[in-house]
DNA sequence: TCTGGGGTCCTAGGACCC
DNA sequence: TCTGGGGTCCTAGGACCC
């Protein structure tokens, strides 16, 4: 069955977010990025009025500066925005469960089902946007099609406060025309790359044999490039994820070459990853230091834990196999930044799951019990559809994510 | 004006095993 | 005395995304 998936993304989210709060900002070039007291932070985020003057996310705070004298500075406060972001994830709810978040400011919706709540899909998509600025005083644009990526490119393509919905089947129509930088994993070096020969538009990626494509981003990439341009893509909502790593990091304000004023950074880094971890009822098998030196060149260095582990005391100790070799290159550093990989849900965790479980079973056949009280102990069988296996019954937290219903 | 911080995914080379 | 392939795991690096 053809499904319609919505994107909705925030506009200029952070910088949206700022002057909601404190509305006499509206209209202003407002530049959010770094904290107050950095000097080498970056642009998080320009309202439409600053990007006028060619601020544009991920650029140097300096040179914002330089580009836009009479902008507003304002540092990020994260913890303002995931607050707004979970407001916002909860307005979505109301109109349908099968909700991926993308980002803090971006989610998938799988409204295949709700269409028919509201005539049709863009009294839909009005009625969110509608909702969002009511709410929390911010636009969003939204862009539905049959896919993720479709979507996402529909809403890139009409924002800010946009709306456009791609038919099904008309994906490769609607893409053809457009530049091959719209497309996802097309970043500046892919896309020089392919301007290099001489394919500019996604028409252009269909008429390529893959081969050559191939020679420039490996068969993978480029399979994964004619599919794009075809418009294909997943159309499966994966409501809760698992993550894959956490890390925390962070750049000195001045170049260190001091070690012992170094590694009580990095410990501390790591107490935050640790923190991290366990509040996700993870385990770690792998801690990855890195290191960034004056000269921009960033080194990584990897030690895997004999067992798993979320316990300071563990990722210290394979902290200090590294710190020597991150020493060994005698040069100031930049950035330091600690990187948890290969988890896995914690034994603790594990036995919460097997107790939900048990829970869950116990409901259950109290609920069989009632309905064979009533019509006799035959009315009711438990068949091999009925889960067995322990991982699968944990399969709601444990894997990618819930296809809903598909 | 030098270039943040949080992630995901892919590649490539070497070790190791059969 | 020379030396096959295939598979998998580990590590380091890089592109890309928000």
């Amino acid at each position: 069955m053809s499904r319609r998936i919505l994107h909705i993304d925030m506009d200029a989210f952070f910088a949206s977010v700022e002057t909601a709060l404190n509305p006499v900002l509206r209209g202003k070039p407002l530049i959010v990025g770094g904290s107050a007291d950095d000097a080498r932070s970056v642009v998080s985020s320009a309202s439409y009025e600053a990007r006028r003057y060619g601020v544009r996310s991920a650029m140097p705070i300096a040179q914002a500066r330089r580009l836009c004298p009479e902008g507003i500075f304002i540092p990020c406060s994260h913890g303002v925005y995931g607050e707004v972001s979970r407001r916002i994830e909860a307005i979505l709810e109301t109109v349908t469960p099968c909700i991926q978040m993308a980002s803090i400011d971006e989610a998938n919706l799988d409204i295949t089902g709700s269409i028919h709540l509201f005539n049709n899909e863009a009294a839909l998509a009005a009625h969110l946007k509608k909702r969002i600025e009511e709410r929390e005083h911010i636009t969003a644009t939204v862009g539905i099609a049959a896919n993720k990526m479709v979507a996402k490119i529909a809403a890139n393509i009409c924002k800010p406060d946009g709306y456009l919905s791609i038919d099904n089947g008309m994906e490769r129509a609607f893409l053809a025309p457009l530049s091959v930088g719209v497309l996802p994993g097309v970043g500046p070096n892919t896309r020089e790359s392919l301007e290099g020969m001489g394919i500019m538009m996604v028409r252009q990626v269909l008429e390529t044999p893959e081969p050559m494509l191939a020679n420039l981003m490996g068969s993978h990439g480029a399979r994964c490039l004619k599919d794009a341009a075809m418009g294909m893509g997943s159309d499966i909502i994966e409501t809760r994820q698992k993550p894959k790593s956490i890390s925390r990091e962070t750049t000195f304000s001045t170049d260190e070459l001091d070690w012992a004023k170094i590694e009580p950074v990095l410990f501390r880094l790591t107490e935050q990853c640790a923190y991290s971890l366990r509040s996700e009822g993870l385990e770690t098998g792998r801690v990855t230091l890195k290191v960034r030196y004056s000269d921009f060149q960033t080194k990584t260095f990897t030690f895997s834990l004999p067992e798993p582990s979320g316990l300071d005391s563990a990722l210290l100790r394979a902290l200090r196999e590294l710190i020597p070799k991150g020493k060994a290159r005698r040069a100031r550093v930049r950035l330091i930044g600690v990187n948890l990989s290969a988890l896995s849900y914690s034994q603790h965790q594990m036995e919460l799951f097997d107790r939900e479980r048990e829970e869950k079973w116990e409901r259950t056949m109290r609920s069989v019990d009632a309905v064979r009280d009533k019509l006799g102990f035959g009315s009711v069988g438990l068949g091999s559809a009925l889960c067995t296996n322990g991982n699968d019954m944990r399969s709601g937290r444990r894997k990618k994510g819930t296809d809903c219903g598909k």
